[in-house]
DNA sequence: GTAATATGGTCGATATATCGATCACATGAG
DNA sequence: CTCATGTGATCGATATATCGACCATATTAC
């Protein structure tokens, strides 16, 4: 009995339960077998089992790895993209306050 | 002495950190604190910082979990995009083989 | 059909992620 | 400037993820 066993939200239960979906059909579609892709991915085959299935708890690299791998990309279609992407928002932060100060109340949600 | 350090492609680490400093510009523009955004996703301080970071040895769920705290949709700005798309998967799934076998002579990969 | 093998699942052992407390320092509000 | 506080970082304790071996079943090639 943990504290809490800890709640994701719909949104993200789904987003990881399609992308383990899309690794999995991927993988089929390249014919390729479970044990295969776990080895490239220097992983167990429970580990990508998991994976495929959706569960929240792997590790977010195991998962892009693997996802990766079989030629899903998360963000850019193309790689230049997302280089491009990675220093944009390195700029952003750079400009954003480095410190947030509380405001006397909550945070305003949005626009 | 642990046998390998997992290696991961300089995809899915850019990927990664691009991943958290979305979530880190997100919180900063919500003017919202570390500790804050924590408490909402029920994480420590320590993890979010990880997180923000982009170490690839976060839990996936936490990782999305904060993303769509701050308002990051990973997969589709629209909801009922997703779940269109998760049940598309799921039935692409269906009609794929079951299991994958390797075929006795060469295979003709291409084209 | 039969034989080979891919998959789904369980279980202990072990590695590792996560927490909570704590500190020093930076930073922004007044 | 001054002071409250957000941040970066470390550390030991604990929870948990991951592995590897194993079994039963399903599925495919022949």
């Amino acid at each position: 009995m943990s504290k809490t066993a800890r709640a994701y939200s719909r949104y993200s239960r789904d987003a990881i339960e399609l992308l383990g979906g899309l690794i999995r059909a991927a993988r089929k579609e390249r014919r390729q077998t479970a044990q295969d892709l776990a080895d490239r991915a220097g992983i167990s085959r429970g580990l990508l089992r998991r994976i495929e299935k959706g569960d929240p708890k792997c590790g977010i690299g195991t998962v892009f790895e693997v996802a990766a791998i079989v030629g899903i990309k998360l963000f850019e279609a193309d790689e230049e993209l997302l280089y491009r992407h990675l220093s944009q928002t390195k700029n952003k932060l750079a400009l954003l306050p480095k410190a947030v100060r509380k405001k006397s109340h909550a945070v305003h949600d949005d626009f």
